[in-house]
DNA sequence: GTAGGGTTAG
């Protein structure tokens, strides 16, 4: 009766049935059943005092040696204890299982001590004693958020090692893949979840669906809104609104909207996805109506939220929208500003030419500007060609991140749209000196229900003398109409060579080669990559959208690209 | 009986 309680959440309820349960009426004695189920009743209620009192009582009977007890009060002290007392418990205790190291590693990891949780998970794997489980692979999970290989390498490891893979271990691997920007294996592992005869729930799908977005994975998103209609999983808000997010990733706002109007309860979330669906796409002034019927419907929108908006008056050149945002969030909501809403607004204000005013604004910030906000700053300066400012910004970039690579394309895009090509070299000169390695561009393309990757320079694939050939043939068409490879005037990204020393081809062109070949005339290409599209690729796949009359979508690290009749939405502004 | 898995922005 006291575990129902609990279970629905009544802990009142709860402790006035222990209460009675132990009066002179009744003098029923709780046993080493009963007080896990009180136990949990006050760290789900943060009620530390009656946890400290039932542990003394527990002592007091001697149940303090048994592993539920004990497990149960590891919990607790995690939850709204000192964290010490979580670790004399399980070090204290005679017997322990794999419970009680769960309960210590998900402790480590949802306190922000992501190390020990990780070197607790690799003591458990060496020893095999206790056995890791699904459990470990979840416990571990809010440690492996920006993980190294390494470690996501170990929760693998855990999970080809486990005997029987049940739901939750896949899980949680797939959430570790989708987490730590890996979508090609999240998908992956999705269909090899599907071909172990597991059926994916809820929580699979969620997971798996912003991975499907990240890789305009559109025809597996599809197959999992069919799979969630048949298997009649909605209302479910968290799982609807991943479902809008593929929808909007893979540039189908209008699937997403659909999406969000069959939405009985739609929470921030919900409502910032469309709010950001609209903006990625261009759409800001429907952005900022949809902003503002959230408000109205009573909605209070968080610091994510704010962010969504200021991105989107940013990339739509709203510039009054965005500051009385960022005013708003302070004056209306009471959010303290978090260095994202600086370096959107860094973002804004550069982006629509008023550079000397956003350099202003970081220098008058209150917290230290980071790479973000600086790398924003850089940004602006490579769209509207100050050379001055994009100066100051990238100096404090090779200071504080000098292995970014991105930032000395920026850097040698700004001279090289000025035309001096003596500092062009200079920054490749520092690049080589610094060793520092470009990422190395590549592109992701679905079809036949499976992603394709290509990098730069691929020949690797089967079909790769075709895609070349077709390459060739529609560059011959683009230069007929004009067009001039930027390449060969060195207006291009500090760029790789092959061995011969020609340059190579950039992985997106490779790919739209690869889908032209394999599909019917109309059909539409969607790519991402996962770089910023260069200014020769921008200017090429224009023109292929005319001649090819295809729709390609190709959505960069910064934004949509969305080609059509020789134009892109972005309007060369990006 | 105890622990543990999902969605948004940059």
């Amino acid at each position: 009766m006291i575990r129902s309680y609990v279970d629905h959440g009544l802990h009142g309820h709860a402790f006035r049935l222990f209460a009675d349960m132990k009066s002179l009426r009744h003098h029923v004695r709780p046993d080493n059943y009963t007080f896990p189920c009180v136990l949990k009743a006050c760290a789900g209620s943060d009620h530390l005092a009656g946890g400290l009192q039932l542990h003394g009582a527990v002592a007091k009977l001697g149940l303090d040696t048994d592993i539920f007890v004990g497990n149960t009060l590891i919990a607790l002290y995690w939850r709204c204890g000192p964290s010490s007392d979580a670790l004399r418990v399980f070090d204290e205790m005679p017997n322990t299982d794999v419970v009680s190291w769960n309960a210590m590693i998900a402790g480590y990891a949802q306190n922000g001590q992501c190390d020990r949780a990780i070197e607790l998970c690799e003591k458990m794997v060496a020893l095999q004693k206790p056995q890791p489980d699904a459990g470990t692979m979840a416990s571990i999970l809010p440690a492996m958020s920006n993980a190294n290989r390494t470690d996501i390498h170990l929760v693998r490891k855990m999970f080809d090692e486990m005997g029987k893979k049940d739901l939750v271990s896949w899980n949680a691997m797939i959430a570790t893949y989708a987490n730590n920007s890996m979508s090609a294996e999240a998908v992956e592992l999705f269909s090899g979840m599907e071909m172990a005869g597991v059926e994916p729930d809820a929580v699979t799908l969620a997971s798996v669906l912003p991975a499907c977005g990240d890789l305009l994975a559109l025809s597996l998103g599809k197959r999992i809104h069919e799979f969630i209609e048949r298997k009649r999983m909605q209302p479910n808000v968290v799982l609807e609104n991943a479902l809008m997010d593929v929808y909007a990733n893979c540039g189908c706002l209008t699937a997403a909207r659909e999406v969000f109007d069959g939405m009985t309860g739609k929470d921030v979330v919900s409502w910032t996805t469309m709010i950001s669906a609209y903006g990625m796409l261009g759409h800001g002034t429907k952005a900022v109506t949809l902003f503002e019927q959230m408000r109205k419907s009573g909605l209070k929108p968080d610091p994510v939220a704010f962010i969504s908006i200021l991105s989107v008056c940013s990339r739509s050149g709203l510039l009054d929208e965005g500051k009385y945002y960022f005013k708003c969030m302070t004056e209306c909501y009471h959010l303290v500003p978090r260095i994202e809403h600086y370096a959107c607004m860094v973002d804004l204000l550069g982006r629509s030419g008023h550079i000397d005013e956003a350099y202003d604004f970081i220098l008058k910030m209150p917290i230290k500007p980071n790479e973000r906000v600086w790398g924003t700053l850089l940004g602006a300066c490579r769209v509207h060609s100050n050379m001055e400012i994009g100066m100051i910004a990238a100096d404090h970039l090779f200071n504080s991140v000098p292995e970014q690579s991105g930032y000395y394309v920026l850097l040698s895009n700004i001279y090289a749209r000025a035309g001096r090509w003596e500092d062009v070299m200079q920054v490749r000169n520092l690049m080589m000196n610094k060793r520092i390695k470009k990422l190395p561009g590549c592109s992701n393309v679905e079809l036949w229900n499976k992603v394709h990757t290509f990098h730069i320079g691929d020949r690797s694939h089967p079909q790769s003398e075709e895609i070349y050939e077709k390459l060739d043939v529609l560059m011959r068409r683009l230069k007929e109409l004009g067009y001039v490879a930027e390449t060969e005037t060195a207006l291009h990204d500090v760029e790789e060579e092959d061995k011969e020393g020609h340059l190579l081809v950039h992985s997106e062109k490779l790919a739209i080669a690869f889908v032209l070949i394999n599909t019917t005339p109309k059909t539409p290409i969607r790519i991402t990559m996962n770089l910023r599209m260069c200014g020769d690729c921008h200017r090429a796949v224009k023109l292929i959208s005319s001649i090819a009359e295809r729709e390609i979508i190709i959505k960069d690290t910064n934004r949509f690209h969305h080609f059509e009749h020789g134009v892109c939405a972005c309007g060369d502004y990006w």
